[in-house]
RNA sequence: GGGCGGAUAGCUCAGGGGGAGAGCACCGGCCUUACAAGCCGGGGGUCAGAGGUUCAAAUCCUCUUCCGCCCA
């Protein structure tokens, strides 16, 4: 016997090691069975878990008990991301506390600290990622910085190189001065902010006046190497060619033209900064203007800024703006709306400098990359995300690869000290130079973006580059499961290395769910304090209602706005899934079942319920195909409650009191649970697999291994879905007459159903104990024919009229206004439908089968009118 | 500035040319032997606005307003 209310914290451990020691999560590489894979988006070491991660591994575990079930063999890659810059900021902040800086411990000793910090809390999230149910395949379990991985990594840059993708070169990179290192250009966020414009005033060598820009960053203006101004500018046409004074520094700089000035911006000339900005890098190329470069790495004025050396950039802002005010220089400052770029993992204000990195060339990996979703290899789930994913791939810009941290894989790059050689090497460690034999080498110190060795992800993890049975059984994977802020970042760069070392797509279908927002609608965040964390949610209600909660709201393309309630509120879902196998498993209690029945000797109801979860069972499969979560769950849902619970359950009760019908009664009970249960499994697995556990006459032992229900044709009953929808109607109509008169406990009423032909009056009088029980009445009869009595309350169903007698009860003033706005709405139907049958072209142009139905529906609606005018004029009389 | 979504019941959303739906919330009634975390009944909508296409528009097209997000 089970427990009155479902407890998740007394079984959701135990199920899950026993899951684990099975070893069910495993692929058996069975080669009778299809496959089915996914690489999980590697979670950071550093992460703990949040919503957004529950939310993508409940969908992935979805996909991957639902496959498993259904005869699937099943790899879920599962593993972590070294995460380089956010892993390295956790441990500088831990040393910190220590009173020292990584540069204090030096390179060796820093990285011993790291990797001892991901020892300790590496394994937190996978932990946690249990404890949401997570299948994943442990074995395969991997990290980034994996011995095999890090090999896949030297061996795929050293390819690049070898096929000259890969290059280095002075370039302007985002800079952020407070990591230390180089951003690639996703990694800087945008953000608006108020600022000032100031105008400066650039005198003429001649002393003929001056040109007058404006600039948001004052300080920059030390590193000026010309003006520049749109040559079609009829303000400055005569500027062009004449040289400026650069004030402070005294740097004799030209007036250039270029197309790319805007002339809108200030007073249409440009100061240009080619060692600092973007912009006027990519013109000073074009000009060959030289590069000076006034800020350094640590976000300092340089030498070469002159007296204002060293100086911290924002601090020589004000001093340069108070020497051009002192010097008259400075026309007017405004106030501005601008744009500024910040790390995206410590929020500092980046600094675009000049520098030498590591290049990778976009555009010929891109090319295979968009045809394979182009002509449908891959597809976007929902394929919306195409455009989005074009629009990168078609403008790709080259990616910055290497950055100026310690944590990373270090770029197998070495650099001969006596002639000069770059050496890029599969080796750990090269000890003479090839071309010299010297043997003074200096590694290179930069590692690799952190992305670099996720884009490998989905078949480094597979053994890659060795030609391994797993690459070869579970590569191409099936589908990834990913949010769309990492399109760019990740899915876009796992096609096209998947392409250029696979030969492959590494993956089928890429779904994209929603970002999980509060209420609201914002983003989570720990400073707003509106963060939803999961494993406290677990805590207070469970895993299988944290998980179907995710999935029930997850529709296509959206965000999820979650509200703690939610959850609570499919708690008592998970609950009712217990207490209605609660009251099976007590009504199976002495009983030997075979697991079999004649559907044709079945009861009404048994028949039915068997036809509608045939249905049930094809929509959650084809949901489920189609990646509609939210529906998938909905209809497993409303099928469990609203008619498994709902209506056979209590009908059962009549039923297993005829001692004809009793046995297979218990059957069915059993079998739409069992198969119920299985539905569920892939949303709610703890709490289907407990009361499995409970169950007689089970195909497996477990759930989770369990075949996935299949539709049986032959239980499908169009009929007994029609029979069951009138006798629910009549049950509906007694329950709301004596709601409405407040009887709902009144038993001995009298309640008489005009048939309107002898095939209803039967099914109704076959029924009758189920129509009595349901609404809770004493007498009940079916007739063809009645005159409705002084006292009676009629009601107009679609196929008869109940008659209930209300004597002394009555309320004719509230009868006669519930009618009259039934009347209401009936006539209103009416009317459109006669309206589009009395239009001509309606009848000549509308498909037949709408004309049909539209005129079904208008006899009806008049039959219903009629009824109700007639009853209405009735109760009239009876009032007077 | 460019692009993509969205606007449907009090809230969160589904539906995507042929009778306006769900969950939650709300109101009323029930301790009915699985479940009060429950059962039964009920109210509630010019489907953002304007125009168009169509026999027929919440649904397709155009414009407007507002709200998100992404890119520059």
């Amino acid at each position: 016997m089970l427990d009155k209310s479902y407890d998740p914290k007394k079984v959701e451990e135990k199920w899950y090691k026993i899951w684990e020691e099975k070893g069910y999560f495993e692929p058996t590489y069975d080669p009778e069975k299809p496959k089915f894979s996914i690489v999980i988006p590697p979670p950071n070491v550093t992460g703990v878990l949040h919503i957004g991660h529950a939310l993508n591994n409940s969908i992935q575990d979805v996909l991957a008990r639902y496959k498993r079930m259904d005869g699937y063999d099943v790899l879920w890659v599962p593993g972590t991301d070294h995460a380089g810059i956010a892993t390295q900021n956790v441990v500088e902040r831990e040393i910190a506390k220590e009173g020292l800086t990584r540069h204090d411990l030096g390179r060796e000793k820093f990285l011993e600290r790291v990797w001892k910090w991901k020892e300790q809390y590496g394994g937190r999230i996978i932990q946690q990622l249990k404890k949401l149910g997570a299948s994943c395949s442990w074995k395969y379990e991997r990290f980034t910085m994996d011995e095999g991985l890090s090999r896949a990594v030297r061996e795929v840059f050293v390819r690049l190189w070898e096929e000259g993708l890969i290059y280095r070169g002075d370039y302007i990179i985002n800079w952020c001065p407070r990591c230390q290192t180089a951003l690639a250009d996703l990694e800087v966020e945008f953000e608006n902010v108020k600022g000032k414009l100031w105008y400066l005033k650039y005198p003429l060598e001649d002393g003929s006046g001056f040109i007058v820009v404006a600039t948001t960053r004052p300080e920059t203006m030390l590193g000026d190497t010309a003006v520049a101004v749109n040559p079609e500018d009829e303000r400055y046409k005569n500027f062009i060619g004449k040289t400026l004074v650069l004030p402070l520094v005294g740097r004799k700089i030209p007036v250039i033209a270029d197309p790319e000035v805007d002339p809108e911006f200030g007073t249409g000339a440009v100061k240009i900064t080619p060692a600092h900005d973007f912009a006027d890098f990519e013109i000073a190329k074009r000009h060959n203007l030289p590069f000076v470069k006034v800020i350094d790495e640590q976000g300092r004025m340089t030498e070469e800024a002159g007296s204002y050396a060293g100086l911290d950039r924002f601090e020589a802002r004000k001093r340069v703006v108070e020497d051009l005010k002192a010097q008259g220089l400075l026309e007017k400052e405004e106030d501005y709306d601008l744009v500024l770029g910040h790390c995206y993992r410590c929020h500092t204000v980046i600094e675009p400098l000049i520098s030498k990195q590591w290049f990778i060339s976009m555009k010929p990996l891109a090319q295979p990359a968009i045809a394979a979703v182009k002509y449908g290899f891959i597809k976007f789930v929902p394929e919306n995300w195409n455009n989005l994913y074009f629009d990168w791939m078609y403008n790709i810009r080259d990616w910055c690869i290497s950055r100026q941290i310690w944590w990373g894989h270090r770029i197998p790059v070495w650099y001969c000290e006596e002639c000069g050689e770059v050496i890029v090497s599969r080796e750990d460690e090269v000890k003479e130079c090839p071309k010299c034999g010297s043997s003074k080498l200096k590694p290179e110190e930069d590692v690799l973006d952190t992305w670099f060795s996720s884009a490998l992800w989905p078949f480094s993890t597979m053994g890659w580059p060795e030609k391994t049975k797993t690459l070869e059984t579970f590569y191409p994977t099936s589908v990834l499961v990913t949010s769309f802020d990492i399109i760019f970042f990740w899915v876009a760069r796992m096609i096209m290395m998947g392409l250029h070392f696979m030969g492959q797509i590494p993956f089928r279908h890429v779904y994209i769910h929603a970002l999980v927002r509060d209420e609201k609608g914002q983003k989570m965040s720990k400073s707003k304090g509106n963060v939803i964390d999961p494993l406290e949610m677990i805590e207070k209600y469970g895993t299988d209602a944290l998980r179907f909660t995710l999935i029930a709201l997850a529709a296509q393309g959206r965000d999820i706005k979650l509200a703690e309630s939610r959850i609570e509120g499919f708690k008592h879902f998970i609950n009712k899934i217990w207490n209605a196998s609660r009251f099976v498993l007590m009504s199976l209690e002495g009983t030997e079942l075979s697991g079999k029945f004649d559907v044709e000797k079945l009861p009404l109801f048994s028949k039915w319920i068997l036809s509608e979860l045939q249905k049930s069972i094809k929509k959650v499969r084809q949901k489920l195909d189609e990646f509609e979560f939210d529906q998938a769950a909905m209809e497993a849902y409303h099928f469990f409650w609203n008619k498994f619970c709902d209506w056979y359950i209590e009908v059962s009760k009549i039923y297993m009191k005829n001692p004809e019908f009793e046995r297979d009664t218990k059957e069915v009970l059993l079998r739409v649970l069992k198969d119920s249960l299985k539905l569920l499994h892939p949303f709610v697995p703890f709490v289907t697999e407990e009361i499995w556990s409970k169950l007689p006459l089970k195909e497996s032992e477990h759930i989770i291994v369990a075949p996935y229900p299949v539709v049986d044709t032959s239980l499908i009953s169009e009929r007994s879905e029609r029979e069951v929808s009138l006798i629910q109607e009549v049950i509906v109509g007694i329950r709301s007459v004596k709601s409405d008169y407040n009887l709902t406990s009144k038993k001995e009423l009298k309640v008489i159903f005009k048939a309107e032909n002898q095939t209803s009056l039967e099914l109704l009088e076959r029924e009758k104990e189920v129509v009595k029980t349901l609404s809770r009445i004493e007498e009940f009869s079916c007739v063809l024919e009645h005159q409705r009595k002084k006292g009676e309350v009629s009601l107009v169903l679609s196929q008869g009229e109940l008659f209930v007698d209300l004597t002394g009860l009555i309320d004719v003033k509230k009868e006669i206004e519930r009618l009259t706005k039934e009347k209401g709405r009936v006539e209103k139907k009416l009317e459109q439908v006669s309206k589009k049958l009395s239009n001509r072209n309606f009848l000549e142009r509308a498909p037949k089968e709408i004309i049909e139905k539209e005129k079904r529906i208008k006899a009806e609606m008049e039959e219903k009118l009629a009824k109700i005018e007639r009853y209405l004029g009735e109760l009239k009389n009876d009032d007077s």
